[in-house]
DNA sequence: TTCGGAACCCTTTTT
DNA sequence: GGGTTCCGAA
């Protein structure tokens, strides 16, 4: 294959991203730029016109679908020598590496992976340990601190001093509890999500010579999405990238929308000072869209601070205009949507609603499930998050791991065989007495007697059982083999009959058969299938294996899920001030910021025609509340909307902002302009204060509150009001003079008050 | 040991 | 409003 064959059909500066084989490479890659087609290209380019080796490239991505496709597309391009690639996600890669060095830190190559609920389990031990009260540090505070931490690269010794003299001593509690946890998860022979690039990273840092053996393997290294890459990611990709800096990144700034995962666009933003001799290419044409959705999405996107700047631009047609919709409520949104939907020419599967929230999809399920649509919705409660199914899988990873008494606790009792909670606690106590592991406890128990005589007997029964599936495991047994022994074994399917209504019953067997079926499955695809193999196939790649029939299906998601995908018709709903952006939002610039750029990322995924929408009144928390538009649809020129609604309250909001900003030049909408709408005042003082306003929101360091900037109610602290009652205080809007609190009232909805006038007491 | 009802909490969630 | 979790009674 020759170079033009391998550049065929690119243009000149995806071609230039193509040939610049060595050395840093930054690509920026705007929205429907291409992207996907120049890594493709690039990796074939290395391997069929450069001669390298394919096991000497190393591609990292977040999803599995996205190392998917490309590894399919190369071996399009290349054949099968694509396979000996890496081509995979940060978090298998990691897991790759530490089934084979992991020993090294104390982990066998069996280690378990524990996701959200084994996590939680584990820290609730901890907690019991530390006797720490529920209320002052519940779960999710510790996990989600201890992630943070994590993903910073800080690790729980680190972590303790970084906290010693930290102004809230919750911190230091959280130090032992990390600290606990991670002895735990080693005792367990388990890592968590985290921990799977924090150890990887901490086996490099310990084992200078095992980094030097997989620098010189990996002489390419290709990350994709890196806006959205992390401390410990952004460590470990810099430590394998020398010497030899072969480095190419690939992301777009604009799209960086999982700060809240501990994301850092600082990481792409600073691409070119980590290596001055980065090149750096700019894909920015647009094949995707129309100029007119792109020219809108540009709109928002230009009043960020915090970016590259990249201007998109397409040679495609400009299309429709973009539809507005001010509805009065989410019933009448979501009736204009399906209207759309049904009356159009297109295929349902042509379609995607797209929200800031999964708790908006009610709605519009129930709209077309009316008119008898096709739909599905992507999210929300997962296939392997079900009992009955994380039951199962927690035989098998006892049978695989005999260290991971986190999953074996969790079957101690299910089904129910007279295992009481006195009982489980007293081989607990004994556990930790005596330093053994609940498994090592449970076989003492034919000797001796820990527990009562009927518990005994049955957990005896249950060791024995668990001895035979593990040797039918060393024998080779398929995991579907040992997995149909488990469940007669144990008697699951008698005991789902006895303890759930028919119908519920009847859905857990039908759950526990299907994740027979896609055990089998994926055997069928595997040369040599192992329960280690599948466990950590279920943990990582968690396939909601069901929208491949999506094709003739209205598409329903957030935003966020989003992200990559594309569609001919778009409907970005709930365009409105506390939702989208929302209000926990408003605090902070880059929060801000990063809304902002959620909406560029749901307006550009689609291809021809684009509908936004508001609500004027929203059911919040089941409390009505009043809505103001967007400022994102406000920073969108009137003359690429076409209004579907009657409501002319918003044309007039938005021609107030118009006058403004021809009177100020200035692109951002005042905030004034839609305080109430319809009613758009010309006051100066209002513009000012609007104004004003903004200026707080858009500043990039941290809004800081002064004493008298309403700091005597902070985010989240318990108020009373003089006639709306008792409330929760969810923002703070304005600054000086002008303080806003944005509360949420238990009785009465939320409402915006100024601390000046409002009569408010703190509650404690 | 199991259930039912009160209490609680609520963005987003690639792995 | 709705889902989950937790605690106390049977």
């Amino acid at each position: 294959m020759n170079v033009d064959d391998l550049v065929a059909g690119l243009n000149p500066v995806q071609r230039e991203a193509v040939l610049a084989s060595t050395g840093p490479l930054l690509i920026l890659a705007g929205a429907g730029s291409g992207k996907t087609r120049v890594i493709v290209h690039r990796i074939a380019y290395l391997i069929a016109a450069q001669g390298v080796d394919p096991r000497q490239i190393i591609a990292l991505t977040f999803t599995n679908k996205a190392a998917q496709e490309m590894r399919e597309r190369v071996r399009e391009m290349i054949g099968p020598v694509a396979q000996s690639m890496w081509i995979s996600t940060f978090h298998s890669s990691c897991s790759r590496i530490l089934r084979n060095h992991g020993e090294l830190l104390g982990f066998s190559s069996k280690f378990s992976i524990y996701g959200d609920k084994e996590q939680t389990a584990l820290l609730k031990e901890v907690a019991r340990k530390l006797n720490l009260q529920p209320t002052m540090f519940p779960t999710k505070y510790l996990s989600s601190a201890i992630e943070d931490a994590k993903n910073r690269g800080v690790g729980p010794d680190e972590y303790a001093v970084e906290v010693h003299h930290a102004p809230n001593p919750k911190l230091r509690v959280v130090a032992n509890a990390y600290k606990l946890y991670q002895q735990g998860l080693l005792e367990n022979d388990a890592l968590d999500f985290g921990d799977l690039l924090f150890q990887t990273v901490a086996l490099f840092n310990k084992f200078p010579d095992l980094l030097a053996s997989y620098r010189e393997r990996f002489n390419y290294i290709l990350v994709d999405e890196y806006q959205d890459t992390n401390e410990i990611q952004y460590r470990l990709i810099g430590m394998l990238a020398e010497p030899k800096r072969n480095l190419c990144v690939v992301g777009d700034d604009d799209q960086s929308i999982y700060s809240w995962r501990g994301a850092q666009i600082k990481n792409i933003l600073d691409f070119e000072s980590d290596y001055p001799e980065a090149k750096v290419v700019r894909l920015e044409e647009n094949y995707r869209s129309t100029a007119t959705i792109l020219n809108a999405a540009n709109r928002v996107i230009a009043a960020n601070k915090q970016r590259k700047g990249k201007d998109l631009w397409t040679n495609n047609q400009s299309g429709e205009l973009i539809s507005l919709y001010l509805a009065a409520n989410e019933a009448d949104e979501a009736r204009y949507v399906v209207k759309r939907i049904s009356t159009s020419v297109r295929e349902p599967g042509d379609f995607a609603i797209f929200y800031r929230t999964n708790a908006q999809s009610r709605i519009f399920e129930e709209g077309l499930s009316r008119k008898a649509i096709p739909y599905t919705i992507v999210g929300g409660t997962k296939f392997y998050d079900r009992a009955e199914v994380r039951d199962l899988l927690a035989y098998l990873k006892v049978v695989n791991n005999e260290r991971d008494g986190i999953s074996l606790l969790r079957i101690l009792n299910v089904p129910a065989r007279g295992v009481g909670k006195t009982s489980i606690e007293h081989l607990q106590t004994y556990a930790d007495a005596n330093g053994l592991t609940l498994w090592q406890t449970l076989e003492l128990l034919e000797s001796e007697a820990l527990v009562r005589g009927g518990a005994r007997t049955a957990l005896n029964g249950l060791v024995a059982m668990i001895r035979q599936w593990r040797r039918q495991e060393q024998e080779g047994r398929k995991p579907s083999v040992i997995c149909a022994d488990i469940l007669a074994g144990i008697g699951f399917s008698a005991w789902l009959l006895k303890h759930n209504d028919p119908i519920q019953a009847q859905a857990r067997q039908e759950n526990i058969a299907e994740l027979l079926n896609a055990i089998e499955l994926w055997e069928e695809e595997q040369e040599a299938p192992s329960l280690a193999a599948y466990l950590e196939n279920v943990a990582l790649i968690n396939d909601d294996h069901v929208d491949s029939a999506a094709s003739s299906q209205v598409t329903l998601m957030t935003i966020h899920r989003a992200k990559g995908l594309e569609f001919d018709e778009v409907f970005l709903v709930g365009l409105e001030e506390g939702l989208f952006p929302g209000n926990r939002s408003y605090e902070n610039p880059n929060l801000l910021e990063e809304e902002r750029r959620l909406c560029y990322v749901g307006m550009t995924r689609a291809r021809q025609k684009l509908h936004m929408s508001a609500c004027r009144k929203r059911r919040l928390y089941g409390k009505p509340a009043d809505n103001r538009p967007s400022r994102f649809l406000l920073e969108i020129p009137l003359e690429l909307f076409k209004r579907e609604d009657r409501n002319a309250a918003f044309a007039q909001a938005a021609a107030g902002v118009e006058e403004e900003r021809a009177r100020t030049g200035s692109f951002t909408g005042s905030s004034s302009a839609f305080r109430s709408p319809g009613r758009y005042r010309q006051k100066p003082a209002a513009s000012a204060a609007g104004r004003q306003n903004l200026e707080v929101s858009g500043k990039s360091a941290p809004a800081a509150a002064g004493p008298k900037n309403g700091s005597a109610f902070p985010p989240g602290c318990r108020v009373e009001h003089t006639v709306f009652g008792p409330g929760v205080v969810a923002g703070r809007k304005g600054s000086g003079e002008d303080v806003k609190l944005d509360i949420i009232f238990r009785d009465r909805g939320r409402k915006l008050l100024s601390l000046k006038i409002a009569a408010l007491k703190r509650l404690a």
